[in-house]
DNA sequence: ACGTCGACTTGATCCAGATCAAAGTTCCCT
DNA sequence: AGGGAACTTTGATCTGGATCAAGTCGACGT
């Protein structure tokens, strides 16, 4: 029995239930959340919304991969998060928006009309209290990101991507696991403030010190978890996954 | 008639009053933080706390500057914040500190401790708001800075940089405005992933084109605003200042 | 089977910013 | 006033990653 995007589907059983900003409402308050919700649906590569365009709703993100980037006059192009089942677009109390919001794979929202989810924040203390919490969050992986961007060399950023595909997706039963890179060398190259040239000759290398292995271009197995986390830059503490 | 950091102080008179997480309390809010809080003064240059050390309490900065940074095993450092007065330091529902936080002039802190703090987060939704407010502005600040950090130029760095220091200080009244370096090359040089020499030699690039002139080392002039804005790789858009 | 288009790899060269090194400046501290 | 120590500037050289330039691979349409 699937969750099937439609405005009648109850909000008790939505599959981002227990970590979007409705994470903290009782049924009374997901009763007025799911009286003003709308799906919508894009596809890979479609653009969600640009930076200043006016906001008109705000949504959570229930399936698929977005990303948010700015791109410079001269074509130079940052992005600055992915946008994971349960992440939040928009900032109430703002018109318009700061960053391109871009379909990565095909992508679900669940959109609420700014003016009367504005009300909702100001009343229901459950929603600002959840949404301090993931902007919080997101902070400090944002600040974290920075270090990544300011001070990391090309390996060291390459293996923190991996890294972090693997935290997010390591499932401890099977034993010798598969990934699959969500995004093209050039995505990769704008995540990471390189360009897609240096990404191809890093995953290279990588695989030729036998710390990953590929099975096509978008699928990799670790074969070295320890020497990856190593490569990775970041300190001996939290290295340990499961 | 100044305020002095004195317990009995009352928040109504507060300079921080109505910019940090106590902005949208009403008296009778107001009179619960104030029956909680404590002051904390550091001396410029001293630790503040550390990454990983327990989190006793919460603050807000009520005077001075501080910085927020991280540094790798190596010794490599980036910051990933300016904490300024209003700002707050910690994450309710947290148990340690992400980042090193570290005076960089003299720092007052008005602080309340982890539990009854956390408390009042919960049964005051004015604090929620505001805290969720400001850490989404913190938010599209940080990525703003990923931006930079990923993908400019030394000399857009350093424009941006400048023309960071010049919004936030420019008052309208005065024609010729002086401005002040908050920090050292080797700490500028640490907040935009460059070394200190790039720093020097930007600076005294920007000098000779005529867009910068130095009183000293720590205090500087715009000549030419708009070369400055130019020079920082930003869209064209939101650059008008007044 | 064949072409072709987008995604990727690999090679050659270049250059912005790092690194190494040495002075110059300012500000204490006694 | 004098002697450091911390901060800053400037110069010479090096290098990691960018840029420019061919190829290679694989999926998909005809």
């Amino acid at each position: 029995m699937t969750f099937v995007f439609n405005e009648r589907e109850k909000c008790g059983s939505c599959p981002i239930r227990h970590r979007a900003i409705c994470a903290r409402c009782d049924e009374d308050e997901l009763a007025l959340l799911e009286g003003m919700k709308s799906y919508q649906t894009f596809e890979a590569g479609q653009p969600i919304i640009w930076r200043g365009d006016d906001l008109t709703h705000f949504a959570s993100l229930v399936s698929g991969i977005a990303s948010l980037s700015r791109t410079l006059e001269d074509g130079r192009t940052q992005m600055v998060g992915l946008l994971l089942p349960s992440d939040f677009v928009g900032r109430p109390g703002r018109e318009t928006v700061d960053f391109d919001v871009t379909a990565v794979t095909e992508v679900t929202l669940c959109r609420f009309q700014r003016r009367p989810f504005e009300d909702l924040v100001e009343r229901v203390p459950h929603i600002s209290q959840r949404m301090m919490e993931m902007a919080l969050d997101e902070l400090t992986a944002a600040r974290e990101w920075m270090v990544l961007l300011g001070r990391k060399t090309a390996r060291e950023k390459i293996a923190t991507f991996l890294e972090m595909i693997v935290r997010r997706e390591t499932v401890p039963t099977q034993s010798i696991q598969e990934y699959k890179l969500p995004l093209t060398r050039e995505e990769i190259a704008n995540f990471l403030g390189l360009t897609l040239e240096t990404i191809s000759r890093q995953l290279t290398s990588l695989k030729k010190d036998g710390v990953v292995e590929f099975i096509d271009r978008r699928h990799f197995r670790i074969k070295d978890l320890n020497a990856l986390h190593l490569a990775s830059g970041d300190d001996a503490d939290g290295g340990v996954i499961v």
